[in-house]
DNA sequence: ACTCAATGCGCAACCTTATGCAAGAATATA
DNA sequence: TATATTCTTGCATAAGGTTGCGCATTGAGT
């Protein structure tokens, strides 16, 4: 028991943060805002300014954080800005393998559908230079990546959803219907042997599907934490996709009921 | 003007960026619009002229940006011109100011079409926080612009022009012919009475009658110097036109042969 | 149990930097 | 050349930062 409670700043103690775990909340606060100023800080931590102070010089030593007048910026700053807020889109290194391992089942001459998520935003940016290539998309931000870089670009139309940055719904089925794709490159928000890709938007699931419908083959872009998930509405069955390209921290039981399926698996 | 220094400047300090974001800010305005002027930047940070000189210089001695007399430029403006320096961030502050112009003739329910542009551009950034309006597009700098910033934004589909950076084609008349909008936003590479408007490339001509002509008004941003002006293709007659928003640079002469068509016209 | 050094934190006096202001010099446009 | 901007410069000020010190808590040694 704390009957030292009765000492105010006992009180304090009790509820604050451990130094170290201030400085981890000091450091993301700042990494997702990009800056943040002392005094918010102090206020936010219920410390005092002098003690945000050394925990971000402490930050800037080990380089966790860029120390500027009157608090600090978040390191890797775009020097570049994006044309889209592609938020965090330091894709791990996983869906950058995923990305790089997909890129070698395109031909330089394919026509391509990409559509929307990270993973195939990563496959977008690896494009860069395929100039004998069609992309077909709904992803804003792969479009913003290929304009102008390469690949013949083709945006389907539609309305913009902003959680997935793609454009979606019955806007964009008369565009999709008319044309016919090698290849369909697609990222799902959850994965089941059951109930396939699934996802949050019915929209956005009925253009998913869709857009595979179009394509001679369908070609899965999922890391291994995606199995055994799954979200609101349909996206598309399993029978409906050819390849399945995923990290290798899938398990192999996994990768056989999938196999078993018909499906190609490569792991990256 | 300077209410900001009356009031508590504690809140202010608040509010107000920290040294580096407002260098990326500067860095960001000057590169989206191509250039930017000191009394605008200061306007818009809400910080002294003298502040943004400052960091003008900081951010040309980094070559972020390009100093020059009055304001800056992006990097990779290529002059044209001798003086095209100044001219260009000149001609910035004239498409702002029939971009702000127009915005005046939209209400806060419309559903509107934006055509490609550096004008109609301008007028997409100040459409950030119309959350009630509708905003149907083919420029792709214009969707980056609106993306979850206020307005539902529409995109139609279509191929890539790098030129104009917009969606052209045949792909876009279904969804363009699926749809009707209250106003549309015309730009024009070049205008003249007889010829109408006119631009570079047939894809896009097309492009911009079909969304004229889902329009229940047209208004047209030109700027006074593309008067007289004719380039390859059409792309709608001046007929077509209800209403021109241009700037004071045009002759009292053209100003009546425009308005015999039975165009108003807005000087900005 | 008691002391005592180590640590983390807050406070406040003092220094530094960033920003604003204004007058004169420099530069553009007519 | 004349005139209106824009730029430079020096200085005032306030926001931010630094330093030293004191207090509380903790943990180890006696």
């Amino acid at each position: 028991m704390t009957w030292s409670v009765l000492s105010g700043s006992a009180t304090d103690a009790a509820l604050r943060d451990l130094a170290p775990q201030r400085r981890q909340r000091i450091r993301s606060i700042v990494e997702s805002r990009g800056a943040a100023r002392l005094d918010e800080l102090s206020t936010i931590l219920g410390v005092s300014q002098a003690t945000v102070r050394r925990d971000l010089d402490e930050l800037a030593a080990d380089g966790a954080v860029r120390r500027v007048h009157g608090g600090a910026v978040a390191i890797g700053e775009r020097p570049s800005e994006p044309h889209f807020d592609v938020k965090a889109v330091e894709a791990a290194a996983e869906k950058e393998r995923i990305a790089a391992r997909a890129l070698e089942l395109l031909a330089p001459d394919d026509t391509v559908y990409l559509d929307s998520g990270t993973t195939v935003l990563a496959v977008a940016r690896m494009l860069r230079g395929w100039d004998r290539l069609t992309a077909v998309t709904n992803s804003l931000p792969a479009a913003a990546e290929l304009a102008g870089r390469g690949p013949r670009l083709i945006v389907v139309g539609g309305e913009f959803r902003e959680r997935s940055q793609a454009l979606v719904g019955p806007l964009t089925h008369p565009l999709l219907e008319s044309i016919h794709v090698d290849r369909a490159l697609m990222g799902t928000y959850a994965l089941s042997l059951e109930e396939g890709m699934t996802t949050t938007d019915p929209a956005e699931g009925s253009t998913k599907e869709l857009a595979m419908s179009r394509a001679r083959e369908v070609i899965l872009l999922a890391d291994s934490r995606k199995f055994g998930t799954s979200s609101l509405v349909g996206a598309g069955r399993l029978d409906a996709v050819d390849i399945l390209v995923t990290d290798d921290g899938i398990d192999a039981g996994a990768v056989r009921d999938v196999e078993q399926r018909g499906i190609r698996v490569i792991k990256a």
